[in-house]
RNA sequence: GGGGCGGUAGCUCAAUUGGUUAGAGUACCGGACUGUCGAUCCGGUGGUUGGGGGUUCGAGUCCCCUCCGCCUCGCCA
């Protein structure tokens, strides 16, 4: 390493950057470096030039009888995105100032240039005032894109949560330990990124989708209190809100409760969020995941709204509409909130709360929309002002005392608007849930996010069900993972159910928790599993053989055996928090170096090709077949 | 794997039912201009309409195949 002290001066050395001049600097001679953002030039005489650098921009100015003659002549060739060094002295504008730049009182006259760097036209410029090319020229071009000031403030405030992040769990006890990412495959849950092994022929490594299990072999090995900042990679198709490779912010704690680890990360968000958004968020409202389902129809509610979901089954079975009493008569024997049992749920749009924005042709369109989730349509009726029901299933509801229970229940006002979607219960809660969030957004009850934007609204949602029977196969799979713990209480009841006790299996409950943001899942985590009895139980109803446990998470089960201690910890999305933090739904804005739908990397083209030696030595060979040209 | 949207000058976009030489703004090149700040004014260069095939007297436009990007369902323990 070389002190920077022994290196010869250049010349062109910064004194300042481009974000830091004011008028106490006048009269002193400064050099700045930097892209040239615009250039304005007048002819001979006069050039302005806004030099450009991460830290903002600097009017600097050739000026006939200020700057040397020879000047004159070199600046008139310079263009967007050169990068240059001036020297020269501060002073106030001439023409008086820029109100819309932070250095905008004052300018550089320029007495000496040097062009470090001339560039070639850019195929565009990293200029917030024009419109932005299509992401796929920004992705190929990158450094450039990344020169916008936009992405400079989110490159930075991404840096600030990392460093946010990594002092609070410091200053709480936290070891940041890094685990390996040529790992094991564990083939539950997502697909993996495998990388073959050169050394054993025909064996592979999986890349991890999380740290999971080396954070809670850590516990076992007293570290006590874990995080990383790490990257996590599914070999899954990509979102607006998700990548293949993507970062969590990721952590344990031996010898905690529930509440333990909830209120380490309140703390946590509170402090992240009052020191990156300017925002102290109040105490996060706990809600189960079961009354989430009942009103919001999703594990993680938008609570920026007030739009209601409610149960109206019993109401809907005395009316005379089909779909309803179609609707009721499946499952009738399961019992409530089985997912196959009939359902009827409505939802309430209140006059001036949306209800006239719901036009007709809005609501008609549900009835296709909501098909794309299981449901069979949409249903509509509106209380008019004066207190008649009409349109839609009107004739179904506008019945002597069928009305009067539909408004008290539903704590209708004339002018409200109800929709209301009839099927099992999986498909009504989801659909009706989605339908939900859609009308929010087609009447504008959603605030706009970000720094600038609406609320910010936090909440905990809790005792998630352990299980849940996958859709096709009838097989119970873990909601969570199969590390989660249920709830202290249940434990012995767990471990002493029969596996064919499909009633209390159901009703286990697990010490899970997410953290859910303006209807965003952003992290969540759980007690784990330290017993080996519970353990054993849960690979046993998910169907796996102790056999097959053992060939799959031997090293985990071992160590379990070893005196592992109580444990429970979290992991955030950190690309979603800075979504949030900087307004974006876009994730591909907080990564520097996304990838596309396909997994391609624009910029270095990602993936290629390789060497038929290099697969040889890998013990590798390719069946993929070109498909033959027509 | 399914559904939807998009690809025209370096960039952002336009182009009537299929019809003249595919236009505009901006960038770029040249010129004018001493107070601009998205400078202004004058002139100019710039096109495999993503690629391939087809229909037609004639295709940016219609049809088929294909590539790429985005959104979405499935998927993401």
């Amino acid at each position: 390493m070389s002190n920077a002290e022994d290196i010869t001066p250049s010349p062109y050395r910064r004194t300042h950057t481009c974000g830091e001049l004011r008028p106490t600097h006048v009269g002193a001679n400064v050099v700045l470096t930097g892209w040239v953002n615009t250039y304005r030039d007048h002819g001979t005489g006069l050039i302005f030039i806004d030099l450009r650098d991460r830290y903002g921009l600097t009017q600097v100015v050739f000026e006939k009888g200020e700057s040397p003659e020879e000047l004159l002549t070199r600046s008139d060739k310079l263009r967007g995105e050169d990068v240059i060094a001036v020297e020269g002295k501060v002073r106030i504008r001439k023409g008086g100032p820029n109100p819309k730049l932070e250095t905008g009182e004052i300018e550089v006259v320029v007495t000496r240039l040097e062009l470090l760097n001339k560039t070639d036209t850019p195929p565009f410029v990293p200029d917030e005032t024009t419109d932005l090319p299509n992401e796929e020229l920004r992705l190929k071009y990158r450094y450039i894109d990344l020169r916008r000031p936009t992405m400079q403030r989110i490159l930075s405030k991404r840096h600030r949560v990392m460093q946010v992040t990594r002092r609070y769990f410091d200053e709480h006890g936290f070891l940041e330990v890094e685990t390996p990412i040529l790992y094991k495959s564990t083939p539950e849950g997502a697909r993996e990124f495998l990388v073959p092994s050169r050394h054993q022929p025909s064996d592979w490594y999986a890349l991890p989708q999380s740290p999971q299990l080396f954070k809670q072999i850590l516990m076992v090995s007293g570290c006590d209190r874990y995080m990383q900042i790490c990257r996590c990679f599914r070999d899954e198709d990509p979102r607006a809100d998700r990548q293949a490779e993507f970062s969590q912010i990721d952590l344990e704690m031996s010898f905690v409760q529930r509440d333990d680890v909830m209120n380490l990360i309140e703390g946590f968000i509170r402090r992240l969020w009052k020191e990156v958004a300017g925002f102290d968020p109040p105490p996060f409202p706990r809600m189960k995941y079961r009354d989430a389902m009942e009103r919001f129809g999703i594990d993680r509610p938008d609570t920026r709204f007030d739009l209601f979901i409610q149960d109206i089954s019993d109401i809907a079975a005395k009316t005379d509409f089909k779909v309803f009493k179609d609707a009721l008569a499946k499952g009738a024997d399961a019992p409530r909130y089985a997912s196959r049992r009939g359902v009827v749920k409505a939802i309430r749009v209140p006059a001036g709360g949306g209800a006239e924005k719901l036009t007709r042709k809005l609501t008609d369109g549900y009835s296709e929309w909501i098909k794309g989730f299981g449901a069979g349509g949409v249903a509509v009726v509106k209380l008019n002002a004066q207190g008649t029901f009409e349109t839609g299933i009107a004739k179904f509801v506008e019945v002597p005392g069928i009305k009067e229970e539909f408004i008290s229940t539903l704590a209708l006002k004339p002018g409200d608007t109800v929709l209301f979607v009839a099927d099992t219960y999986a498909i009504a809660t989801k659909s009706i849930g989605e339908l939900r969030l859609k009308i929010a957004r087609d009447v504008g009850l959603v605030p706009p996010s970000g720094p600038e934007g609406g609320p910010w609204n936090f909440l905990w949602v809790i005792d998630f069900p352990m299980f849940e029977r996958n859709k096709e196969t009838g097989k119970w799979v873990a909601s969570h993972h199969p590390f989660t713990a249920p709830l202290p209480e249940q434990q012995k009841k767990f471990v002493e159910a029969s596996l064919d006790d499909d009633d209390t299996i159901e009703s286990m409950v697990s010490a899970g928790y997410d953290v859910v943001l303006n209807g965003s899942e952003i992290g969540g985590g759980s007690i784990r599993i330290h017993d080996q009895a519970v353990q054993s139980k849960v690979f046993a109803l998910l169907g796996l053989t102790p056999e097959q446990a053992k060939e799959k998470f031997s090293f985990l089960l071992e160590a379990l055996r070893y005196g592992a201690p109580p444990h429970g910890g979290l992991a955030f999305g950190l690309d979603r928090l800075v979504m949030h933090l900087v307004g974006t739904d876009n994730i591909r804005d907080v990564i520097a170096f996304p990838k596309t739908q396909t997994g391609a990397d624009l910029m270095t083209r990602a993936p290629s090709h390789v060497t038929d030696q290099q697969l040889k030595d890998l013990h590798v060979k390719s069946t993929w077949v070109p498909t033959p040209k027509t």
